[in-house]
DNA sequence: GTTAATGCAAAGCATTTGCACACGT
DNA sequence: ACGTGTGCAAATGCTTTGCATTAAC
């Protein structure tokens, strides 16, 4: 699938949920929506604002959050990383790798010589190592 | 390995770095190692700020937060999860992996089926599901 | 005695919230 | 018309910084 029929499967998409679900599909929404459908650099919010501020105007960055938010609640968008908002802290250093509980935010060691054997596909632009497994 | 035989191991590792490298050891710094390497639960800063506040008279935030990234810097503490600071979005909400940079700070897409087929050890205390991998 | 660490208060950034107004349905 | 979304400004939460004081070497 090419990158103009993803946006519109999007667009569609948004559409479709707001018809169903009786949500108001504004301008922001759809422009915010598509701007990031059309990109595959998983921008931050703020980036996002930067790109759409110049399409809408009198954007405000905070419908950028609250967009933004709303359409991973919907589904249609998933938020990368970031998945504390906290740095946290382990004076265990050696190799080993953690689950992260989304309800309840705790993280919890994984020792499984398994998850250091995985090896990688070779797409990245350097050669990557693993480092750590963020899972839920 | 018991937890009192890791805490003198802590506590020794940042003894002989100091020593090496000529860094002060100081009171804050033994205590905030020795009470981070005595748990499990990687705290935040705040969580560990608040276990050793009673320990040090007028210890300040500001000096946690020091000296957790000066360990970190050291190698004697890891950092877990928030790699970044900001939220970054992807309207892709099929299955996926990313692969994170981290000198570039990049989050590249990372399709590829081994990575779907892992399977998790059972020490969860509910059945967790792979949601993301973060990788370097 | 030097050099570096600490504490305090203030600044910084990303994000959220309260409220009046504007827009989609 | 109604209910919700939006914009603005201010607040929040986590973290960092500047500067005078204090402690480690």
């Amino acid at each position: 699938m090419d990158r103009r029929e993803f946006i519109n499967l999007k667009r569609r998409e948004l559409e479709n949920i707001c018809r169903v679900q009786g949500i108001p599909l504004t301008m922001q929404r759809q422009i915010i929506l598509e701007t990031l459908a059309a990109r595959t650099d998983h921008p931050t919010a703020d980036q996002i604002y930067d790109a759409v501020k110049g399409l809408i105007r009198g954007l405000s960055r905070t419908t950028v959050y609250r967009v933004l938010e709303m359409m991973v609640r919907l589904g249609v968008v998933v938020k990368v990383s970031n998945l504390h908002a906290k740095a946290r802290f382990d004076a265990n250093t050696a190799r080993h790798h953690h689950l992260l509980c989304l309800t309840c935010d705790a993280v919890i060691d994984c020792h499984d010589e398994r998850l250091n054997m995985i090896e990688m596909p070779v797409l990245a632009p350097t050669d990557f190592e693993i480092e750590d497994f963020s899972l839920s």
